[in-house]
DNA sequence: ATAGGCGCCTGCTGGC
DNA sequence: TGCCAGCAGGCGCCTA
């Protein structure tokens, strides 16, 4: 932050988003005067109000490097800082990431209302929560990777934080009581906290802005963990296919109804139901 | 309007 | 040893 941009240099591979790279020259002598996060999304402020966008993708890394640091293969882009010894890398090996130029914050809003993004999770109304919860019939997980529901939670921290609330990622919306609504709320939070305070999750790819790999890795209590012992029962860790996506959970702690007897579904399907029961697809996933 | 499937990419791993 | 299918942190488009 603070630095302005020399000189902006770009691969001939596309990545996601706007085709066109017509901007480049545009911010040059730009400072940068802040940068922040909406969800999953990294916003530089420009003067002039300008924005650039980055989305890291699956393997995408932002990174401050010495000008000198050779240029690792699937560097995309390059935005030389004016103190003339550092530049800003954008890396992504599978280029599912993006870069985009936002000419003015109005076109920032803009940005962020067509993706529809829901709240921050660190501050979730809970009226709104409930509500998006009864009134759905996808399973939790996919409902806690849908970006519109709460924006920022991937498939690590959503298997992550249901593990935590010790609820089943086969549950629907509408099957959970008020109190295991707010235990998953919690949850999220406090899986999220935990892992930026361990800089992120580092599988390959992914290192912070200094290059750093992160460390939430080495706390895992599911995911990634098929086969090992649950941290809180031994029983093994089961790996299934949800959404699409590879989910990891303990089917001892992580049961399909509530622990207790007589609470109140948020919804109003009768406990259990059987075909409110997400589909579990086949896979050689895990 | 909603939910699910698939395509986009490259690299790596495990099974044959 | 080499080959190849399948899988990986995400999103957006298409279809039903």
């Amino acid at each position: 932050m603070g630095r302005r941009i020399r000189s902006v240099t770009s691969s001939a591979k596309r990545l996601r988003g706007p085709a066109s790279t017509a901007w480049k020259t545009h911010v040059i002598g730009r400072r940068i005067n802040s940068i922040w996060r909406r969800g999953k999304w990294i916003v530089f402020d420009l003067t002039s109000s300008e924005h650039l966008v980055f989305h890291l993708g699956m393997t995408g890394r932002l990174t401050v490097v010495r000008k000198e640091t050779p240029v690792e293969s699937h560097t995309h882009w390059r935005f030389a800082l004016a103190n003339g010894r550092q530049e800003l890398r954008f890396r992504d090996v599978r280029r599912f990431g993006s870069v985009t130029y936002l000419k003015s914050p109005q076109a920032l809003d803009r940005f962020f209302e067509e993706r529809r993004l829901g709240p921050e999770p660190f501050s979730v109304p809970l009226a709104y929560w409930h509500q998006r919860l009864l009134s759905t019939k996808r399973c939790l997980k996919a409902v806690l990777l849908d970006q519109t529901v709460v924006a920022g939670v991937g498939n690590i921290y959503a298997d992550e934080s249901l593990f935590i609330a010790r609820i089943s990622p086969t549950r629907t919306g509408r099957q959970l009581t008020l109190e295991e609504a707010e235990r998953l709320r919690r949850a999220i939070v406090e899986v999220l906290r935990r892992a930026i305070t361990r800089r992120g999750a580092t599988i390959r790819d992914y290192v912070g802005g200094s290059g750093r790999e992160g460390e939430y890795q080495r706390e895992f209590r599911v995911y990634g963990q098929t086969g090992a012992p649950c941290p809180r029962c031994g029983r093994r860790i089961e790996c299934i296919r949800l959404a699409g996506r590879s989910t990891h959970f303990c089917r001892r702690c992580q049961p399909t109804r509530p622990q207790r007897k007589g609470q109140r579904l948020i919804g109003t399907e009768h406990e259990g139901s059987q075909q409110d029961q997400c589909r579990i697809e086949h896979s050689n996933a895990c």
